[in-house]
DNA sequence: CGGTTTTTTCACCGCTTTTTCACCGCGCAA
DNA sequence: TTGCGCGGTGAAAAAGCGGTGAAAAAACCG
């Protein structure tokens, strides 16, 4: 889904000059000359984020601002050539999320784009592969739906496989990692661990899928999914 | 309840400059000196929002930046010296919520860091679930719809498991957060407590459905009725 | 001050996990 | 073929963890 940003300024220089590169960047613009016409564009357009200058005809920046944290959340970046400390904290405290001070530089002004609209996402640290959904924040393996119960060690070993998921990691390296640099010879360790989690994870425990052994190497993670996303 | 903010900085001077004005707005206030310290802090702390220094020992502060938005989504605001477009770009695209520069005015700081508390907050006061409400703000327990009488410390641990709820919290991060760091040892405390609340919650404090014990690992909070089988 | 509640401490039990050890089977090279 | 290294299998011993109960100590309150 394409993001729609809205720019609020009275300047179309300012408008032209960055509305091509956001453009470029896959976001969808529209624009907005005045307080008053801001507000009715907001409502319209109902807008990812605002970009907002703050000396404008008709309602002044911090009231569109205002205005907007009534009835929305949508995040704020106030663009403006006023860049003294009581300026910058008035708009903050009325509802922006960032400020900027013009002249800006256009590739600064993207990246807090991107900064600010990542906020907004709930990114999921879910690691999937076919049936099997690896959540590190709670701790929690599941598959197919159904969750498993895994031991600290053995939970700590899949991460470490995961961590290198379609790399190989070897024994010592696993053991190091999990049971502490002292123990770098205990590989013994391992081959307990990779069978009791081949037979809670895997659907044929004999055949393996995920936890795939490289002989003479190590072991490796197979991500089934080959979904590759391309970040910016 | 206090919101606990990280500064990360290898400069004592920076620390001691910033941390009374932030302790003068309320905020708890605890510091590392170097990447690796302040990974470490970030999981014992848990703070709300993190002050990051770009230069630093042992882990740069991209690193730190990357470590932390692996595992959670605390706000980061980068504070350095380095104010070229580069740098500021690479931040804010390594997880960084906002960017400053030094030298700063300090209340724009204290300004973009209630700008960046203000979006987190996602105030749930209430929580509920089948026959148990927990008023936060109160510190009052319902249990359908009775009053449930609650000590300081139980109330304390319950607490911190709902911070967490659904998510796994170890009985060492339950006595460090309720008795304090000192503590970190004092796991038998814990024991206690939570046969206590569960006595006092659970409908059948033998096979609990809300307090569960993940073995050898810690305590989670069961919120929605997620149903996880038990052996009888 | 005395009585009550709350917190701390301790010992025991049963269960799960971890560790250890011996053995098996396969591929490979001498 | 035989010997060897490597990885898988199985099971039993050892260690650790969590639940329980109870009593001592401390805090609280009128």
């Amino acid at each position: 889904m394409k993001q729609r940003i809205l720019i609020v300024d009275d300047d179309p220089g300012i408008v032209a000059a960055i509305t091509p590169a956001l453009r470029a960047q896959g976001y969808e613009v529209a624009a907005a000359h005045d307080g008053e016409l801001a507000l009715a564009a907001f409502r319209q357009v109902e807008p990812h984020l605002v970009l907002l200058d703050l000396v404008m005809p008709k309602l002044g920046g911090i009231g569109v601002c205002q205005q907007i944290r009534q009835q929305s959340a949508t995040p704020i970046i106030v663009v403006s050539v006023k860049g003294a400390e009581a300026d910058i904290v008035t708009a903050l405290d009325n509802g922006a999320d960032d400020y900027l001070v013009k002249p800006f530089r256009l590739s600064e002004l993207l990246a807090r784009i991107r900064a600010v609209l990542r906020r907004g996402r709930t990114p999921q640290p879910l690691i999937e592969c076919a049936d099997l959904v690896i959540d590190t924040t709670r701790r929690i393996v599941l598959r197919q739906g159904q969750p498993v119960s895994l031991t600290p060690i053995e939970y700590a070993v899949l991460a470490e496989l995961v961590a290198h998921r379609n790399g190989v990691v070897t024994a010592r390296q696993i053991v190091q990692r999990v049971w502490g640099p002292q123990y770098a010879d205990a590989t013994d360790y391992v081959k307990g661990v990779i069978r009791r989690l081949r037979v809670k994870l895997e659907p044929d425990p004999a055949h393996p899928r995920y936890i795939i052994t490289e002989p003479h190497v190590g072991y490796r993670f197979n991500d089934a999914s080959g979904a590759v996303s391309s970040p910016s």
